[in-house]
DNA sequence: GCCCTGGAATTGTCCAGGTCAAAAACAGGG
DNA sequence: CCCTGTTTTTGACCTGGACAATTCCAGGGC
């Protein structure tokens, strides 16, 4: 697949691969004792160190458990076959829309993909500007970025595109993206949207997406970046006089955390101050808590944005 | 100071206050157990419940630590001490110019502190975009955003400045920096530089200032972004055939994790491939790693380049 | 006075193995 | 087929010990 291996990495320490699994140590050692797997060998020291084949099964078993999977039930798989499961399982969960459009989509969509693949920074801007010009930035955000994205994360699953295509994919996009919407222009319409994520979720494209969304409904939108503590959005969303505060979560972050996060926030924010929380967070499709609202995908920004200006027509 | 207080958090679990502080739950244990502080509640079920004064004082020690001051010597302070050592320590530590300049400059800078103060966003970016447009790029990165991004870190960890504002100003800059680079016209010279933060490292205005700097020298800039792995660092520069790798630390870092990823990153590239590293990371200054080039700050990148390129006239 | 060197103290990370609540899977009755 | 109570699975947390790496410090030599 790729070369990793003949360069034996200096540090497969515990730590190197609880960072690089997302696993917690905790876990790598649980797994250990109770699984049989993964089987470290042990330095001078008696310290673990993993070998890279391991990791990588570890890397692809944790997408499984985000996915839903249960540990003792495919830890004992072949890698072939867990990331066969794993491609088949990211597939059926993307967008539940019709068979059809994903497939006439993706011709078009495979031709960013093969700028990323080929490195071509400038070309894939460019490709991704003129798209956004040709399409107007809803369908360029719904059509493009949106599938585009799922597509790439698919394809990083499969061990097509590297992490650090993806990084560079997710830069490109990030530029475009950030240009088209500081052209937007901003009439200050209800409701006020505070948007953001909680500390565990790093990933900040959702984000974008939403606020272009937002913004094309003329929502007056303030975003935070990723990574706020829950008390800072809470104090953030007091000074902006938010209406609503928007959360973007992707498949990384810890199920639990997403949960606990959002109750905590729901507890400190005013109760007139809505929450609105996206992305493709398994666990948000599951177990959605109540009190809060689901944007199970962009499309239903809008709608959310109609029902919530229905409820406040006084303004 | 702030009314955190006043509503009791539902969670000061352990994993909570090792996101909120930054140390490990193993460092917390063990800092109870040898130094009798923090001294945390324990639930109905013999967990450890912190209480938030001792979180605050928790997230200022790792501020210290990050600083280089050793937890035995000052774990047992008051809280308002160890913000006074913080701040000291902050400012001796920023920038060794002439203290005329920085005087001069505070009064003006103190202006946008202001600004994110009163959360005035708009204005914000307004007047960010103007200085930049009056000063010309260089200048407006060399004395606004650098003392600017200082005197907000200093002013955090005073307590003037909450975290929320922090990011405000974080997005505004962001903003304001990706659109003047974007207007920097990429003629192709050498060298050409992939800049990018290691895993552990989430800061990323470093990495724009550095990108501005030298796309202005000319220079063909590719970003990944922050916290890529450090194989995919090689992979990538080795995709760009990059001339340097460009790497930006702030002080939330491990110092163990910055050396040996720069040792890691060494070892992988190939020699032709220079490493800069630079940013207001403690252990960059005291034990500069051989091997790899130290910018101490964004002066020193125009020599570096200028050396670079005396070195390569052959291009 | 200053620099080097070896020993002592400090400090963070790792280890083993145990406990337990929460979630998921299962089984059985309506 | 849905609901409900039981069992299994799972990850987070706990204690207390070990140890390498770093930093500090004292004493001797230049």
């Amino acid at each position: 697949m790729n070369d990793r291996n003949s360069t034996p990495s200096l540090s497969r320490s515990i730590a190197a691969v609880e960072r690089d699994t997302g696993l917690s140590k905790d876990t790598l050692r649980v797994w250990e004792r109770r699984y049989g797997f993964p089987t470290p060998d042990r330095d001078q020291f008696g310290e673990r160190v993993y070998p890279i084949e391991q990791v990588d099964k570890l890397r692809v078993l944790r997408r499984l458990m985000d996915a839903g999977h249960r540990p003792g039930k495919v830890i004992h798989l072949a890698i072939d076959d867990l990331q066969t499961l794993a491609a088949e399982t990211t597939r059926s969960n993307v967008s539940p829309r019709s068979m059809g459009d994903a497939l006439a989509e993706h011709e078009d969509l495979q031709r960013f993909i093969e700028l990323v693949k080929g490195h071509q920074v400038e070309d894939l801007r460019r490709a991704l500007s003129q798209a956004q010009l040709r399409l107007g930035m809803e369908r360029f955000v719904m059509e493009v970025v949106s599938p585009l994205t799922s597509m790439i994360g698919e394809a990083w699953a499969r061990g097509y595109v590297e992490v650090f295509e993806e990084h560079l994919y997710t830069e490109s996009l990030q530029v475009v993206l950030r240009n088209a919407i500081s052209t937007i222009p901003q009439p200050a319409r209800k409701p006020r949207v505070l948007l953001t994520t909680i500390p565990q979720e790093p990933h900040g494209l959702g984000l974008l997406m939403a606020e272009a969304i937002l913004a094309l409904e003329g929502c007056r939108c303030v975003s935070l970046g990723v990574q706020t503590p829950i008390w800072d959005i809470v104090l953030a969303a007091s000074a902006h006089r938010a209406d609503v505060v928007a959360l973007s979560f992707s498949a990384v972050v810890n199920p639990t955390q997403v949960v606990d996060s959002l109750v905590e926030l729901r507890e400190k924010l005013p109760p007139g101050t809505e929450i609105w929380a996206g992305g493709n967070c398994p666990i948000l499709q599951r177990r959605p808590p109540a009190t809060i609202t689901i944007l199970a995908n962009l499309q239903d920004i809008q709608p959310a944005i109609s029902r919530w200006r229905g409820a406040h027509q006084q303004v």
